[in-house]
RNA sequence: GUGGGUGUAGCUCAGUCGGUAGAGCAACGGAUUGUGGCUCCGUUGGUCGUGGGUUCAAAUCCCAUCAUCCACCCCA
């Protein structure tokens, strides 16, 4: 324990087995199905990038840049960070293999760690895991309702309980000069009911007051100007149309005006998923970023995504009583004094599609019974010197303590 | 970065007024020499997170520090 040499897991970063691996298994596995159903591939990214991607692509002024990142110098003393976010990485290679020009229409999806500077909490991690998915190249509210199907039935599929679907559209660089100025002005004229940081955000970025948590701030905002009675005409149909369609295909949602989002780079249509226990409940957020291909040189084309957030998946299920170990069919007791049946008839039983377990050190008979039952086998297979080279497998039944001899053709009709 | 809670055996925890450390579970062994569960017996396992201070004496009181949990900021 307190040994000063004592190693351990960096802060933050936490180590996923058993259960916890098998329902992370689960749910990647499932959403590789899904998001390829919907007509997405998948592409693997660096975990490292030049720290420039994230600070253009995310914005400078934005918390993850300023203090959340991983970065350091590499041994040339270039700049170098650990993602904090998968998709300035995704545009990277869209712009960087000339998609954006030459074949602009791509549906691609990624999985794999990320990496924030924080202070851990429940459902946050310094390394946590995202699955990523992004649409260059359309600009149709029917994406963003193909989109919302798809994770409604992904989180069906997977188990989660009561997902509420948030929605909301925040208006383009049309209409959301005038709202930001309606706003501002509405909050300078309560900026004294105000929490101090949202006191600052009325000039840097008032559309974060409206999701501050503070109670006073929430009264007040209640109050404040909808989003969605400025939206300029274009923006107002999309908005309309995707909400009608989502209506008519029986998706639930619900419209939440003060839902904004902390990346820079959103436009329109934003959209979370919260479920669980904990002020950290978001399992899933993500929107229409028409603007940030072009921001970061490539052509202005416009981008939807979202990312799921793992841990926090693997956290909801975690208490559903399921996923239990996948045990192999058979465990082999063994005792005797040449190994070499071992290995025959493991890898015999094995060729007949069973899977074999065994423990590889002499033990006794006693403690390897006791090994397989405490793991929960219910067939052995005990092999001495007696057994070793008989044609039969003498098995034996865990629960009820029966003990046969079968020959290996027929032994699945005993495994029940 | 800010605030609060918690650190005693692998796990869950007890430990009185300050007197030098305990239980249950787990692991391992035996009762049962080629047979698990139930029972009984036994064994292993601790610099009480770490460092300092007060004291004749600290798991206990004080300070610092680290870790962890929860919350804030922010986000998945």
């Amino acid at each position: 324990m307190g040994e000063v040499f004592m190693i351990q897991a960096l802060r933050g970063m936490r180590d996923i087995a058993g259960r916890e691996a098998r329902i992370f298994q689960m749910i990647e596995e499932k959403a590789r199905y899904y998001f390829e159903l919907y007509g997405y591939e998948e592409i693997k990214i660096p975990i490292m990038e030049m720290t420039e991607l994230f600070s253009r692509g995310i914005g400078d002024m934005s918390d993850i840049v300023q203090k959340e990142m991983y970065t350091f110098e590499d041994r040339k003393g270039r700049s170098i960070t650990l993602r904090p976010e998968g998709t300035a990485g995704v545009v990277r290679y869209y712009i960087e293999k000339g998609l954006d020009k030459n074949d602009p229409v791509q549906k691609l999806f990624y999985t794999g760690p990320m990496f924030r500077y924080e202070r851990p909490q429940k459902g946050r991690f310094r390394q946590f895991y995202q699955f990523g998915v992004e649409a260059f190249g359309i600009e149709s509210y029917l994406l963003d309702a193909d989109t919302l199907d798809m994770l409604v039935a992904y989180f069906t599929a997977i188990g989660i309980k009561n997902p509420v679907v948030k929605l909301n559209n925040i208006g383009c660089s049309q209409c959301r000069p005038a709202y930001n100025g309606a706003l501002k002005a509405y909050l300078h004229k309560h900026a004294d009911e105000l929490c101090p940081d949202c006191r600052q955000r009325i000039e840097t970025n008032p559309l974060r007051v409206l999701d501050c948590k503070n109670e006073k701030c929430r009264a007040v905002t209640q109050l404040s100007p909808d989003i969605g009675d400025f939206l300029c005409d274009s923006c107002r149909k999309y908005d309309e149309e995707l909400r009608d369609i989502l209506t008519r295909r029986s998706i639930p949602f619900e419209r939440d005006r003060f839902l904004v989002r902390g990346l820079d780079y959103y436009v329109r249509t934003v959209f979370e998923i919260h479920g669980g226990e904990g002020a950290q409940n978001a399992l899933m957020g993500g929107g229409r970023y028409d603007g940030l291909v072009e921001a970061l040189g490539g052509r202005p084309v416009p981008g939807f995504g979202f990312a799921i957030g793992v841990d926090r998946l693997v956290a909801l299920l975690s208490d559903t009583g399921l996923f239990e170990k996948n045990l192999s069919d058979l465990f082999i007791a063994w005792s005797l004094t040449d190994k070499v049946p071992l290995l025959e008839k493991s890898s015999a039983l094995r060729k007949c599609g069973l899977s074999v377990e065994f423990l590889a050190d002499e033990r006794s008979l006693k403690n390897q019974l006791k090994y397989a039952h405490k793991k929960g086998y219910r067939f052995v297979v005990l092999l001495g010197d007696d057994e070793a080279y008989s044609e039969e497998i003498h098995l034996k039944k865990m629960d009820s303590g029966d003990e046969v001899y079968v020959s290996p053709i027929d032994i699945r009709e005993h495994l029940i």
